[in-house]
DNA sequence: TACCAGGAGAAAA
DNA sequence: TTTTCTCATGGT
C-alpha cells in the first residue's frame, strides 16, 4: 500500500488506516485520573514514559496524586518522589506551578467547562507548560480536538516527505487538524498509534527489517522501505 | 562508555 | 527575534 505524498486528509487518512490496522486501537492516555493525564504531561517532557510511571506510582504511593499535596509541598519532598522521571528538580517547580493553576482556577471542573481556544491560552501562561504539554492535557484529559506535535510525529510525517523537519509547533498542529476536521478521538487515536510505531520500530533496531510497518519506520535505516512505499 | 528519550524556560547572540 | 544551553535519570 502506497501513502500519497503531502499533507491532506486523505493521506493523513491512509496512514492512520495502516498504523490502525497494524497495531489495532491503543486506548489511550495511559491514566486512571484526569488529573494523573496532567501530571503525566509534565512529567514526560523529554523522558521515557516507563521513567513516568515510576515517578507516578511513588506520587501514588505517598497519596501525592492530587492537586493539593503537591501545591502545598516542599519543592524538594516533591523532587525526591518525582526522582525516576529526570530534571527532578526542574519537573517539581513546573508540577507545583500547575496544580496552583489548577487550585487557584477552581479545579478540574472549572478547567473543562471554558472553549479550548481560552482553556489553551490559560494553559500555556502556566510555567512548565508548552505547546505539547498544553496539547497532551487539552487532548488526553480535557478530550478537545488539539493534535498532538511531538518528536515521534515530526520524525515519521518528515521521513514519509509529508511535512519537513523544520515546520514550527503551530502551524504543523493547524495543518494536521485541518486536514482531519476536528475529531478528538480520531486525534487520539493517531497519536497513540504514532507513539506505539515509534516505539515498536525501536525495538527492531537495528536494520528495522522486522518492522511490520517499514513504509512508515522512523528509523533511517528503512529508507529504501519507505522510498518504495511512498513513491 | 556514550547516547538517547513523548520539552520548556532562561540566557546569550 | 532566534539560537543555544541547561536540566537528569534510566535503558540500551
Amino acid at each position: 500500500m502506497a501513502v500519497e505524498k503531502g499533507l491532506s486528509g486523505p493521506r493523513l487518512r491512509q496512514v492512520y488506516q495502516l498504523l490502525l490496522g497494524a497495531y489495532g486501537h491503543q486506548k489511550w492516555w495511559p491514566a486512571e485520573s484526569r488529573f494523573e493525564v496532567m501530571v503525566g504531561a509534565v512529567l514526560t517532557q523529554n523522558t521515557a514514559w516507563p521513567n513516568v510511571e515510576r515517578a507516578i506510582a511513588r506520587l501514588q504511593a505517598a497519596d501525592w496524586l492530587r492537586p493539593e499535596p503537591i501545591a502545598a509541598a516542599a519543592s524538594a519532598a516533591l523532587a525526591e518522589l518525582i526522582r525516576p522521571a529526570g530534571y527532578f528538580k526542574v519537573k517539581a517547580r513546573r508540577l507545583q506551578s500547575f496544580c496552583r493553576f489548577l487550585l487557584e482556577q477552581g479545579g478540574e471542573g472549572a478547567l473543562a467547562a471554558r472553549p479550548t481556544a481560552e482553556l489553551r491560552a490559560q494553559l500555556l501562561r502556566v510555567h512548565g507548560v508548552g505547546p505539547e504539554t498544553a496539547d497532551d492535557m487539552l487532548l488526553y484529559a480535557f478530550e478537545r480536538p488539539v493534535f498532538v506535535i511531538d518528536a515521534y510525529t515530526r520524525r515519521i510525517f518528515a521521513r514519509l516527505g509529508l511535512i519537513t523537519s523544520d515546520e514550527g509547533y503551530e502551524g504543523l498542529r493547524a495543518d494536521f487538524e485541518a486536514a482531519l476536521g476536528p475529531d478528538a478521538p480520531l486525534y487520539n487515536e493517531y497519536h497513540a498509534l504514532i507513539v506505539r510505531h515509534a516505539k515498536e520500530a525501536c525495538r527492531k533496531r537495528p536494520g528495522c527489517g522486522g518492522c511490520r510497518l517499514q513504509g512508515l519506520c522512523p528509523q533511517g535505516q528503512a529508507e529504501n522501505a519507505l522510498a518504495s512505499d511512498v513513491g
